[in-house]
DNA sequence: GCAAAGTATGATTATATGTTCATGGAAACG
DNA sequence: CGTTTCCATGAACATATAATCATACTTTGC
């Protein structure tokens, strides 16, 4: 970030709009779950994600969708199971630090 | 969080929830560089705020009664100005993760 | 008291988001 | 094949969010 006393320069701008972007994407409990459960395994199907979060399938499905277009996740066919994963390290990277801040997830 | 293989916990939801929450309060261009500039200043004007970050009056006073409203900002009266800062602490450290995060703010 | 500076606020509009439900498609298995 | 399992998708709806504009409020200084 610039120490410049008047406005932000474009570089800045585009950073913001960048986290931003990233933090809303994540920022639903349902979402964030899903996140957090794909630091721990590195794939998961649907279900497997459904069954932990005890969330339901379409919903689930949907958010899935939301932040596979969004660029965050990552999907291949195993069978008739869809295995889903992280995608880009930028979102990891974020989500380790709320990890391992105080209000640890 | 708890490694049981059932559904989250009571106490494991709400924690997703809060976080959520908060990162849904911040993840908005004008808004995270609000809270990014009030990391470096502890206390700012409207005023200021706008000129630093290039902002409009109005949107940017909204943005902030919000965050207020929220319960991350606060705010105390100083003349004519008003001076908001950051109020939690758990808000405060999320944001410093995500500035010492790769993806650095 | 009056004008100006600094903010807040409500109305309005446009757009985005979240959820549910019903249905459709693809792989696997008999 | 027919069926089951697993998942995607679109419609429909309710709600939340963002931005703009005009205006009202509060303090200060004259």
């Amino acid at each position: 970030m610039e120490a410049k006393s008047g406005t932000l320069s474009q570089a800045d701008a585009e950073k913001l709009e960048r986290i931003a972007f990233i933090l809303k994407t994540v920022a639903h409990p349902l979402r964030l779950g899903i996140v957090h459960l794909l630091e721990q395994y590195p794939e998961l199907s649907v279900s497997d994600i459904c069954e932990k979060l005890g969330s339901e399938q379409s919903l689930t499905s949907h958010h899935l969708q939301n932040m596979r277009l969004k660029g965050i996740l990552a999907v291949k066919r195993d069978g008739r199971s869809m295995l889903y994963s992280l995608k880009e390290r930028d979102v990891s990277l974020i989500i380790e630090c709320l990890e391992n801040c105080q209000c640890n997830m």
